[in-house]
DNA sequence: TTTAGCACTCAGAGGCCGAGAGTGCTAAGG
DNA sequence: CCTTAGCACTCTCGGCCTCTGAGTGCTAAA
């Protein structure tokens, strides 16, 4: 990962890590500056102020410290909040109550679009941040069925479900003509020929099977094949698989409090594409994720921080679960929080898959 | 309607009539308040600002004006705006480039999803407003076939065609467990027995049948009865019915430009289902509708106006197309915009039901 | 009925001041 | 050598004042 690249846990002594732990929790619950002689009251350290604002200066020559002002306090730098995160934080588990209402709502809730619209709802609730669910199409997945349905004389819809018990379904549209009775048939073939491949695998087979011979003098095949195709190519991931929940939560915590910062905001949660790419990129790396805005390539989420984790099975990654808020926020309890609703939404969709 | 019943055309003079068209007039184009001097110099008038004073005086003790501050100049109240919509205003005819925009681009696409998705993409970029789009359920109208797929083995999905072209599709768990076989049949049965109707109707007859002596004997055609009214139970609008586009551009306009408006506005547009419930209320009325803020139940937008109209064929109003926008904005160009859309949207809809 | 003239009001920008918060540095003390 | 008290310095923020410009309302004259 780019950006742990220039930090090492040992360039800093143990003086050094216990001051820039409490800065960071002290401004993270307050919002405010940190000054020498806040440090100081806190009990922490049997350091004068003065004693203090010496680490403090050299934590900021370190480049973990700022300074908005002369006389205002320091504040944590992006590079301070990844110490923090990397070697700092002790992520506490999950309150109890939290984990009993994640485990209640999950349990009461079959659909898959329903889960994942709940799980977003859910971490914005629990977190008080905006909560992000993403459910990339399932091109990388298996399927488990494929039906067309005559939807008018040139127009079939594509239902696909996938063994995750997710479904996609798409309209294609054909020169061929079709009837009802025929696409009974194709669903039918498709769905036990194919079932159990990726979609991708699927349609290397098919382009393979239109030079086979038996296409060669199969009509049906070969429209079969045809259709197949079609359905397959460009099953996109639309804007509709990003649940995003809660924005009016971040509305109200003060570093958003001006007009500049609010519209940056509004804008960052408005642009679907470019929220998907970033859990896109998420989706690349395993265990709990979390980015300090100015270290991503995303410049719409400057001054945000994410805290992100990918649920399903053991091998395949289904999809990315996380919050969004300000870098300001409270890592070692979002972690966790993020966590567990991940490992909620990894089981319940497992059990979906084999219990049916 | 409500709000024009304290409104009468006579209630102004010739005079007092030019000088408020005026006053909005600059308003809009400006954002400031307009000023007697202002007025005096645009040259409309051959009188002294102190006369337009008295106008402006008489204006505004009759409701039409208010003067932000003393020294400020005068701003159309909401019932300014009323008067200047109903009686006042000349809407000119959409200009030739719009028209040309419009039918270019719609008559590239086909899926009526994307046609309306294009709508308003297409309200938001030539009005400089929000665009937006609602497509309720189909509920009220005829259905043109229904199928059903075997998703797992206690979920189906029910794919509802309107003969409208919009397609629905909804989930059904059901604690029968259908073949797929089966499921073919049924949807056979139903799309032939009950193509034209609506699903009220569907649903209705559903229930009859299931006291018809027939269906006591006849334990396929029970089965069809159960699954079918299943699926035709709680078909509900969803967020994805309504399309807004372009909130940015809401963003520049300088009513927006302070942290509370921001605020405001951003909630307002993020909370769907109000705006489902409004473009809901305007798809009671027929023609073009202009919604000043105040006068709306709905607080949520106090300070906008939504410019709006239902789209759709002869005698069924399929859904609505419209802009939102504060409510300093150039009705008489919006309304020829949206009122164009519209129909171009009817027309569009209208093709497609008969050429397939 | 119109208009010139004038007094009056008010928002907004700019400048000034004092209070408060914090720092950096230095020098003395353990 | 580390710690700390002391002090000068810097900067923000809020309050207060003033000045200016814009615009009005009213009155009296044309």
């Amino acid at each position: 990962m780019a950006h742990k690249l220039d930090i090492h846990s040992d360039e800093l002594d143990s003086r050094a890590r216990d001051v820039l732990r409490e800065i960071v929790i002290q401004h993270v619950s307050t919002g405010e500056a940190v000054s020498s002689r806040s440090l100081s009251k806190s009990g922490r350290f049997n350091l004068s102020p003065a004693s203090l604002r010496n680490v403090m200066a050299d934590l900021e020559d370190l480049g973990y410290l700022q300074h908005p002002h002369t006389s205002a306090g320091r504040v944590p730098t992006d590079r301070g909040y990844r110490f923090f995160i990397d070697y700092l934080m002790h992520s506490r588990s999950l309150p109890r109550h939290d984990r009993e209402v994640i485990d209640e709502e999950v349990s009461h809730t079959t659909e898959i679009d329903e889960v994942l619209h709940l799980a977003s709802r859910l971490l914005s609730r629990l977190s008080d941040q905006v909560g992000l669910v993403f459910m990339p199409t399932l091109l990388q997945f298996a399927i488990r069925s494929m039906d067309f349905v005559l939807v008018a004389e040139n127009k079939i819809m594509c239902v696909i479900v996938g063994t995750n018990g997710v479904v996609v379904n798409k309209i294609v549209e054909t020169r061929l003509v079709f009837a009802r009775d025929e696409l009974d048939k194709i669903s039918r073939f498709i769905s036990i020929e194919f079932a159990g491949l990726t979609l991708d695998a699927i349609r290397r087979r098919l382009i393979r099977m239109t030079e086979e011979e038996r296409a060669l003098h199969d009509r049906m095949l070969q429209r079969t094949i045809a259709l197949g195709i079609e359905a397959v190519n460009d099953v996109t991931p639309v804007e509709h698989d990003l649940y995003v929940e809660g924005a009016e939560s971040i509305l109200s915590k003060p570093e958003f409090s001006d007009a500049v910062s609010l519209r940056k905001t509004f804008l960052a949660l408005q642009e679907k594409e470019k929220l998907i790419d970033i859990m896109n990129s998420c989706l690349a790396e395993d265990g709990l994720q979390i980015l300090i805005g100015g270290e991503s390539d995303f410049t719409q989420i400057h001054n945000f921080g994410i805290v992100a984790r990918s649920y399903g099975s053991h091998n395949s990654r289904l999809g990315i679960v996380g919050i969004i808020g300000p870098m300001r926020m409270e890592y070692a309890r979002m972690a966790p929080l993020v966590n567990y609703l991940g490992r909620a939404l990894s089981r319940k969709i497992e059990e979906e898959r084999e219990q049916p």
